[in-house]
DNA sequence: ACAACGGTTGAACAGCCGTGCAATTAATTT
DNA sequence: AAATTAATTGCACGGCTGTTCAACCGTTGT
């Protein structure tokens, strides 16, 4: 949104072969409503679960817990992640926030397991990444 | 991977009733094979299209590309990323790097349209993610 | 050939993010 | 009740990442 517009007037000119100052704004302001309906607080979620992921101890714990298809203790994970107990929580903590695990307390043991959103994406990954 | 087996030793203990070194040693080999079948460089590459996909400016673009259902201009999607241009080049690239995205030269004039897999994450994510 | 334009590239800097340390909470055991 | 264990939390620091600036390349037009 800043004011070259005079280049997306030159490139509507070369698309259309005539151009007048009212197609640019209709471009711009389809461009804009293609924009806003992906709708901020959406992107957000989305952007959330993105970054949640986008890191290679958390989503190496994910990976683990769907393949495991069962719920695994901390102390179990720990043997997983390549990072310090606490680091692991910092991890597991961030996951639960993007809803990608769910965290159960049984006694003193704490047990994480994936949810379905992390199994979809997991899989959907998974078959769309590395066909190459 | 750290030394502290012996507290997996006394959740096994909790969970199995009786647990000899040789059930932990069982235990900790499920748990590497879990991890070694993700197999690092699918691990890669699957980290590679997350956090390309993790940052606003990327994700936005993608988004809109994929909205858009056709290949935009450079000079268009410049109206979209709130980046310099400079900027937006340096994200498509990366996008284009992690095969969201592909370019093609058009006269002096860059086009891009997302690809596939783009269409495909982008598309899932939506599903999965915000029903709530 | 030169100038202008569209877009990319590399370097550099600021801000964020992941991790570890130390202290803390909650549950269990003695 | 005190001690031990499992796990979490806040803080601090180092490193990575996103962005910009400036210089550059390729194409088009004069």
């Amino acid at each position: 949104m800043a004011q070259p517009t005079e280049r997306l007037q030159r490139y509507l000119e070369d698309e259309l072969g005539e151009c007048r100052s009212e197609d640019v704004e209709r471009r711009l302001d389809e461009l804009g409503t293609l924009e806003a309906a992906l709708g901020k607080t959406r992107v957000d979620a989305e952007l959330d679960v993105l970054t949640a992921l986008g890191n290679r101890t958390r989503y190496t714990l994910v990976r683990v817990l769907v393949a495991a298809g069962e719920e695994l203790c901390v102390c179990e994970l720990n043997a997983v992640a390549d990072v310090t107990e606490s680091g692991l929580s910092h991890a597991l903590g961030r996951l639960v926030e993007a809803g990608l695990l769910e965290g159960r307390k049984d006694g003193r043991w704490k047990k994480y397991r994936a949810t379905d959103r992390a199994i979809t994406l997991v899989t959907v990954l998974e078959g769309c990444v590395d066909g190459e």
